[in-house]
DNA sequence: CGGCAGGGAGGCC
DNA sequence: GGCCTCCCTGCC
């Protein structure tokens, strides 16, 4: 396999930390059919090795390895609670998504857990997916708006959308009609395209955060969820102080924790979800 | 089995 | 803006 050097990364932490459902564990390693190709990625020590259905892929850039990672974590450690994230998983990057399979996973994760989205997610790839060869087995991707649309309000209830396909349906016709695309919100700053990425249906505060960080780049995005509901609760009384709307405290993060206050997020989210041990600080 | 979740829409004030 | 209710589905 061929290698790309990768320092101060830690490929379980980012993949395992809520941001994708785009990688799925195989072998040693994680796979990738979301990508208009497949892509297997493998990490030993500061080396990511990998290989590809078709072209080379873009890995610094899906793992954001030339984010000036000790700069940001010196930016954002301003407490106890920080410190302790950071140093709980120090090689956890923000990923860059795909846009569409980010989008409708997003939407997909309204009020349901990781393994039941992973699963949504597998489902999407099975039943309207394109097919890859791959070290001669078929692999199914993720679809695209297109593929998706040929499907009905009913036949997506039936991946168990539940109100959820409506959500979706409607999404897909409205980047379809380019009413909103992955071109214009990049031209966009972070406010502007969260407020865009709000006129689709099924896209709130939450699910457009996660898009404008996990997908788009914009690493000052922080997406507030219950888990950083209750950190926010529990460590930052700064932040609720701030006042009880989503836009209050996530401004107040902002302001808090400065122009990287996405991996701040990240960090806080993936420490607590890790067995709530932000308690014992 | 009743209750409850890792949000958002739509209606209301 | 803030608050309220409803929404599928899986799981305890």
């Amino acid at each position: 396999m061929r290698y790309i050097q990768a320092d101060d990364f830690s490929l379980r932490d980012t993949v395992e930390s809520g941001q994708t459902f785009n990688w799925i564990e195989k072998e040693a390693g994680y796979i990738s059919t979301d990508l208009g190709q497949v892509v297997y990625v493998e990490q030993r020590k500061n080396r990511l090795y990998y290989e590809t259905s078709h072209h080379g892929p873009d890995l610094r850039g899906l793992f954001r390895l030339d984010d000036p990672l000790t700069e940001i974590q010196k930016e954002i450690v301003r407490d106890d609670t920080m410190r302790a994230s950071v140093d709980f998983a120090p090689g956890l990057r923000i990923v860059s998504n795909p846009f569409y399979p980010c989008l409708i996973s997003f939407i997909c994760s309204i009020r349901k857990n990781i393994p039941t989205i992973k699963s949504i997610m597998q489902s999407f790839r099975d039943r309207f997916g394109p097919t890859y060869q791959f070290r001669g087995e078929q692999l199914k991707g993720f679809p695209s708006p297109e593929q998706v649309a040929e499907a009905s309000p009913k036949d997506l209830r039936g991946l168990g959308l539940g109100w959820r396909a409506d959500f979706v349906y409607k999404t897909t016709q409205a980047i379809l009609q380019d009413d909103v695309s992955e071109a214009m919100l990049r031209e966009m700053e972070y406010e502007a395209a969260h407020k865009k990425l709000k006129t689709l249906h099924g896209v709130g505060d939450k699910v457009a955060d996660c898009v404008c960080l996990f997908s788009l780049g914009f690493l000052e995005a922080f997406p507030i969820d219950v888990w950083i509901e209750r950190v926010i609760q529990d460590k930052y009384g700064i932040l609720s102080s701030a006042g009880k709307s989503y836009a209050k405290k996530s401004r107040a993060a902002r302001e808090y924790f400065g122009k990287y206050a996405g991996y701040a997020q990240e960090y806080l989210f993936h420490y607590t979800r890790m067995g709530n041990q932000y308690r014992s600080i």
